[in-house]
DNA sequence: TATTGTTTTAAACTAAATTTTAAACATAAA
DNA sequence: TTTATGTTTAAAATTTAGTTTAAAACAATA
């Protein structure tokens, strides 16, 4: 009972850090027993099969990086301070883990089905109480009237994505590690003004 | 002679169509033979190894599906009037083939080395043409000062993403797939809007 | 018709991955 | 101490996938 935690945590571990990196289909079950400096059976003793042991990373992860942004949204935060917080929090988090979003993406591909069962869709995607927020500031004319499910998509398309491309961008801009570091903390500013822009009441 | 670019491209559509539904890695090769209806070692035959039929088939697609942005992208074209044609001729091509953006996130997980090795940065990303654009007109005053690596990425990030993620905006908003296709036509004007409020001379 | 080159087939080979089984070990409860 | 339970290890079985081989079928032409 004492190694017990141990060792599980230690596979969970090694398998989540080669999944973001190499992605799963190129992580062998051996890789993951070798990181984790076990033995080869014991991912089958502690998870019932890859696929398994993936399942339960990939909700942790969902869980783990989302919370604050959940939090943010749900907060009783005004919309324009709202938006601030979240785009950089949200980018802070990228910046910790930058593989997370191509990561995302791939498995995006590798298994649509799944993710529509997990309750994915509702950490990630359009809470119910900012999509409240923009409806009413719409009606009472504070801000322009908006479609949130496009402002949705709008912010999480322009924090996320440039992750997703990261070596297009430094190739193509000549970036290195620190240079994209600052090119993204630009972004945050960037997104942010863009964003309150698009919904400035009508002159 | 007469057959031979027939079963060639039998095997180069299938696998074509198996690794954008599928992915590369969970397509195997008697997947592809089955399907293009031949035997199995025929792919080694024209094609040297998996590996090798998926690199002609991606640098296939990439060079397909933007020869005509490139085209836009050095064309002439006034910039609010190049800013529309893009936007609207990337969402067509991607309405054409929904999977695309995410196929392509997950390879660029995949295998990143391949791309920036390969001059797919250069067809899908940054035209010259269309940087100094904004650098010219920004510094004539027609439009605000902006840097243009920024706006190149706005406009691909708001046009590709939301593909990327299809399943989990059709769940959330209970959309089928023709009103997912309505929202993303809508997007054609969204995104041309806003791209061009961003850069508005400052009143 | 014989020769040559190309295309196709079926089967075999190789390597590696996942999973299963059973035995060894350790710990703690009876 | 013995028994039971949970943990770990080692070895073997099974499955899967990519690649290769060798021979047959086919087509073209000399």
């Amino acid at each position: 009972m004492s190694k017990n935690k141990n060792t599980e945590q230690k596979i969970f571990e090694a398998a989540t850090e080669l999944f973001i990196e190499k992605g799963v289909d190129r992580t062998s079950v051996r890789d993951i027993a070798t990181k984790a400096g076990i033995n080869l059976a014991l991912m089958n003793y502690y998870f019932r099969s890859k696929e398994n042991l993936f399942d339960a990373i990939f909700a942790n992860l969902v869980k783990k990086n989302t919370k604050d942004l959940i939090k943010i949204m749900d907060s009783d935060l005004e919309l324009n301070d709202k938006i601030s917080q979240y785009v950089s929090t949200y980018i802070d988090i990228l910046i910790e883990n930058p593989l997370l979003v191509s990561f995302f993406m791939a498995i995006l591909h590798r298994s649509r089905e799944k993710i529509t069962e997990m309750d994915v869709i509702h950490n990630l995607y359009g809470r119910e109480k900012f999509t409240q927020q923009i409806l009413d500031e719409g009606k009472k004319g504070t801000i322009k009237k908006t479609d949130p499910s496009h402002f949705y998509v709008d912010m999480i398309s322009m924090i996320t994505f440039p992750f997703a491309i990261k070596p297009l961008i430094m190739d193509k801009n000549e970036l290195n590690e620190a240079d994209f570091m600052e090119f993204i903390a630009y972004r945050k500013i960037h997104i942010t003004q863009m964003l309150k822009d698009s919904i400035k009441p009508c002159p």
